[in-house]
DNA sequence: TGTACATCAGTGAACGCGCGTTCACTGATGTAC
DNA sequence: TGTACATCAGTGAACGCGCGTTCACTGATGTAC
């Protein structure tokens, strides 16, 4: 939609960003295998290897694309983060902001399954370490998850034995829930049904780390903001 | 590696067989995306069209070598379940056969991830209203998940009110557990890490499905046996 | 302010690839009489 | 038991598609003097 400075001119002016543009577009409705250079030049309306100016190969374009939809997973998250924040009751306040990282995450992968898809193929293996330390910024939805799950632990919620792994597990599920909606055997579920089950797995998790140091909990408390 | 009867006549005796053989072997290797009709006829020698006296299309290959997949999945949860029949205490049998259905949903993913792909790709939606009523078998995973579902309730351990959707939040743990692991982000992960994770993973389910009831669970108890 | 020249950002033709699918065909097989 | 014939299971050529990538090129832009 951004009009490029020159517009009718031979050079496009803007043509890395409409390239872009248009992949993010086309990646939206036919998934990371959709992704052609030859077609993003069409669709741009210039020839077919001009792209290669500004990109070294087809990868280098949908890597593009992965960034650019990564960070709007994150804020995706950010989004349903924010609203946990405003919890008054500490305890409650991280249980329900682990559950606004996972709702998030689920809100993205339905809105735009085709950038859900090219963003998770390309997306890269995590520090092995210590979490956070080499480089991954705050901005990504790893290290959201890692800090939302160290909250639960400082506040009790959480035991520090069962913090072990804790991040696969709650990854895992969200992410499953997510392709199994989006791609998978229930992408015919009704939105409903969906977000019911998607209720009924967050409560799930914070009720098994609610076990691990034996914190009660009280139906309907966690969505109560939702 | 089964000769044909007729090996060296002018007609194959066996093709459609053999077709579906080499299919496997390449989805092992390459994925869906890996399979292609020119190519499987090039393996087996034979002209790039013969393939279609014994398919309609690709697709019916693909739909061939899903099925073959699902069974080999199938095999692999049951092998995993028959470990856990062995229990003797009822509940803890219960409480292992979940996790054991889960474990060999993950061990399949984990030994084929490409013949765990195309089954993926084309599982069908399974029935909406009662569950193994329309024609689904007990051979299918979703059917077995929802036995050993079902049958945490009639023990007592899984209140019948967490067991809306519990389905759901089942599969999802294990199918994103497999997915972050065979082509995400955790696919560099050593063997060990993700057994440990595993673990953990699928004890948090245990432990959250055990209050729903205030089930008393013991430290250790659900893999003792495997 | 004007001009020479380097550089940048496009073009169009071409190569080589592999695919799915259809067509008209021919060799092999089996069955009816 | 032998033969005519239908049917089955292959073959090879071809169509049309779209892709990624490279090549030699040309028009546009900007900078040094």
């Amino acid at each position: 939609m951004s009009t490029p400075p020159a517009a009718a001119s031979y050079h496009h002016g803007n043509l890395r960003e409409a390239l872009i543009e248009a992949a993010i577009d086309v990646a939206r409705e036919r998934g990371p295998d959709g992704l052609a250079l030859r077609d993003l030049a069409r669709r741009v309306g210039v020839s077919h290897n001009a792209a290669y100016r500004h990109f070294a190969d087809r990868d280098a374009l949908v890597d593009e694309v992965a960034g650019r939809g990564l960070a709007a997973l994150t804020a995706a998250m950010q989004a349903r983060l924010a609203v946990a924040e405003r919890v008054v009751d500490p305890v409650l306040r991280a249980r329900s902001r682990l559950a606004a990282a996972g709702h998030g995450y689920v809100d993205f992968a339905l809105a735009e399954p085709g950038l859900f898809k090219v963003l998770f193929t390309s997306y890269p293996t995590p520090p092995d370490g210590a979490v956070g330390a080499d480089g991954a910024t705050e901005q990504d939805p790893f290290v959201m998850l890692n800090a939302c799950l160290d909250d639960l632990v400082s506040v009790g919620f959480l035991a520090a034995a069962a913090r072990v792994h804790a991040e696969i597990t709650c990854w895992s599920t969200v992410h499953g829930f997510a392709v199994l909606h989006v791609e998978g055997p229930m992408r015919t579920a009704s939105p409903a049904d969906r977000e019911a089950a998607l209720v009924v797995t967050l409560t799930a998790i914070d009720r098994g780390y609610a076990a691990s140091t034996g914190a009660v909990v009280a139906p309907g408390e966690l969505f109560a903001e939702a």
